[in-house]
DNA sequence: AGAGAATACGAGCAATCGCTCGTATTGACA
DNA sequence: TGTCAATACGAGCGATTGCTCGTATTCTCT
């Protein structure tokens, strides 16, 4: 019998760029109005297309949000590149080490703002969960092989539970040091970094 | 003319235990489902009762949500009664002092897996928002007066900010010592208060 | 140029949800 | 006991939303 399963459709560079252009518009939408509350039209609307050429290149409302998460994904490891080098994180001053990893951070969630609003939610539909992990154990895996050079008397479980504190620690101020005006946002980031400090000094090796 | 205003319907003992059931009912399923997801009819068939009696009672969804959280609020604040007396947060140790607000706060959220539930997402309809908002600046007033205590040297911006920082960890530590199971919760507490006591040692006097 | 695939359109379908309404039953008070 | 308000019911209305479908246009490749 033939195959079932639907071979990918060979794309057109329009439609390449219409895609891109569709997550443009999601990440906007989804931005300002939240997952649930955004209907598939307005995106088409905000995009410049009809209904119906939306579902041309995404399956599903769902299927918008895992691409735009792909596409975080990403533009995140563009951004930040590779982790450093076990040698620099031992070597570094705890303070720098925190600025080190904190600021490239900030300075993505601020440039992409749909980016919390939309993958920090509790709410979050089965697909998207799917789509976010893979963001969230990045981050995580990071973090923990920074405690793994920085703390070695932590046990295995003991350095996953930081890294998870430390990490939570993170999504939970970000969203007020985004919407934070740009006068303010710079007291709000030291805030977040104190956090992360007395959180991490008696840890730290 | 005559008055517009509907005045309060006049209630039997068999509606205000219906009215109280509803509300049981409803922190319920909200806890499980989320504000959004929750449907009218749900609650209704939870609660044992027809959506048309759901509807004498509360005149929308968004007004059972309301009327939740103030039935949240009364029992908050029979749960902790007033804040300690100015003298005894000066004397106290900082772990006790966190201790006696910290375990209190948790008992409660443990209490009513349906509080967190609803009033700490980002997505609160305006009326829920607004039945809200005491929760939440209690909770900020309360601790601008112990660090105006403990750290005298704090300007009235910084007491501010840092009140909002801490309650911030708080909530955002909140939801994963719920969910933990019961040897888990444990050292979740244990974390949590790390977290806030690394923040608040350099502040204090 | 011609053919077939990709892209584009937008009215409208099917399902969902908050809520209403007509009606029936129960309770309070004289 | 009689009267009226309070309580209870549940089918279904009106509006919304994710998505489809028939059709028209544009692009690619030969």
């Amino acid at each position: 019998m033939e195959s079932e399963e639907a071979r990918p459709r060979r794309r057109q560079a329009r439609g390449e760029r219409r895609m891109s252009e569709i997550l443009d518009a999601a990440a906007a939408v989804f931005a300002e109005q939240g997952y649930e509350k955004t209907t598939t039209n307005a995106v088409a609307a905000a995009a410049g297309i009809s209904p119906g050429s939306l579902y041309q290149f995404f399956r599903s409302k769902e299927a918008v949000a895992e691409a735009l998460a792909d596409r975080f994904t990403a533009q995140m490891r563009a951004a930040h590149g590779e982790a450093f080098a076990p040698a620099d994180v031992a070597a570094m001053d705890l303070d720098e080490l925190i600025d080190r990893v904190v600021d490239p951070l900030v300075a993505f969630n601020i440039a992409n703002p749909g980016f919390k609003a939309l993958f920090a939610r509790p709410d979050m539909p089965p697909g998207l969960a799917t789509a976010a992990g893979p963001i969230q154990s990045a981050l995580l895996g990071r973090v923990e092989a920074i405690l793994a050079v920085r703390s070695p008397g932590l046990s295995a479980p003991e350095r996953t539970r930081s890294a998870r504190v430390l990490v939570q620690i993170f999504q939970a101020m970000t969203p007020v040091v985004v919407a934070a005006s740009a006068e303010e946002r710079e007291a709000e980031v030291r805030e977040l970094k104190k956090v992360l400090r007395g959180y991490l000094a008696p840890l730290d090796g």
